[in-house]
DNA sequence: CTCCTGAGTGAGTGATTACTCACTTTTATA
DNA sequence: TATAAAAGTGAGTAATCACTCACTCAGGAG
């Protein structure tokens, strides 16, 4: 997994329907950042538009509401660099034929870990927005369900019929370690300041060490 | 544990300073189902006073700003509300004597399920506004640091000195457990659609039960 | 070179909203 | 009962903000 930065890849797909300018990019990393720094309401297309050194008409002749420039970064997000990074990560991880369920929660564990830290401002858009945009939510809880959680489901049946995992049904453990790992990352990205945590890879030892011994037979 | 409804106590503690009328009651009220419904930025003043039955002035008259009105409902959440009810739980677990980790674990995960399940609404408006208000933010934290991180602290330590625990470090371990409930109760209360989830004592049962398997010697 | 189209501009507009304030009503006290 | 203070009202205001639109500029095609 070489690139874990969701924009570039928001780029290169949105390079494919339409033409991505200078300027358009511009605007699309100040939203972004002043988004994420001071949510969707509190910022005024005045200062993206300032921040991105284009008149604020720019903004509209681009992505015709301010609305539509939320989703314009979201949608793609959601649609189309998310299930592919998932896929990418699962390619990745199942490449190298993990022998033990630990080697698989660890591997997930830190490809997602680094993801979101990588990600971090669109992924506190993306949890303080979705809570009151129904699509925005069920779209992505329809691609969480299609390319994460039914391959975790299916890589936890397999260990399950190896033994090596506790009886529960894989679809209520696949469900849980997400939300266990879900839990982990906001309080690490989004919640809590960075000087409460150890160093990266420590934290996830720790964190993987608990679902792991959680789970195994 | 008898009432786990945060508005009731958070009108008893607020009647120790002012009178709580009948309209400044349904002035919060409103405010709670509407923050939570469609969000702080995205509810009018005019609307709040229309849901609560009265005029628009009145909640100024009350509350000086919406912000205020915000602040009213959070801060007494955080200062008062929280910590009491979190003393109250230790108090009641602890008072039956925890004999096992998984006592301990299961009495916990089970209040609290309980505790968001019925103030939901304020758990809602309280993930989507501390994202931006680090004063509110660094409150939480330092209650929560307070009165709930260093008690499972003390009592995994507790744990751990049995032999019951593995090893590592209690302050990791509190933490550790205290996201992973975290990400369940997000995921159940306020990310997902209810019907994903099972009922509430299987699902409190499996979590428990991966915690439990996790942290346990 | 001219013309056309698309990108870009920024002053201005209309809508919305938090809030004010002059006034009315209610409550409590003497 | 009268008075003063507190609670409540809602029309109106100032500020903010998403957006418009008449215009300019740049680039490409013929």
């Amino acid at each position: 997994m070489k690139n874990n930065n969701i924009l570039q890849l928001l780029m290169q797909y949105t390079k494919e329907g339409t033409q991505f300018t200078d300027k358009k990019q511009r605007i699309v990393l100040a939203a972004i950042e002043l988004f994420a720094k001071k949510g969707y309401a509190n910022t005024a297309t005045s200062e993206i538009a300032k921040e991105a050194g284009v008149a604020e008409g720019t903004i509209f002749r681009h992505f015709g509401t301010k609305e539509n420039l939320l989703l314009a970064i979201l949608i793609p997000f959601i649609k189309h660099s998310l299930p592919q990074m998932a896929d990418a990560i699962f390619e990745e991880v199942l490449a190298e034929k993990p022998k033990t369920i630990e080697e698989f929660v660890r591997a997930l564990a830190t490809e997602r870990f680094m993801f979101f830290k990588e990600n971090r401002d669109l992924f506190r858009i993306f949890i303080k927005e979705m809570i009151y945009h129904d699509e925005l939510k069920n779209e992505l809880i329809s691609h969480i369900s299609e390319h994460a959680l039914s391959r975790i489901e299916q890589i936890i049946q397999d260990f399950q019929e190896k033994g090596e995992v506790i009886d529960i049904p894989a679809k209520i453990l696949s469900r849980n370690i997400f939300t266990t790992l879900l839990g982990f990352f906001l309080s690490r990205f989004v919640l809590m300041s960075d000087n409460v945590f150890l160093d990266d890879q420590r934290e996830i030892d720790y964190i993987v060490q608990i679902i792991v011994n959680g789970i195994k037979q």
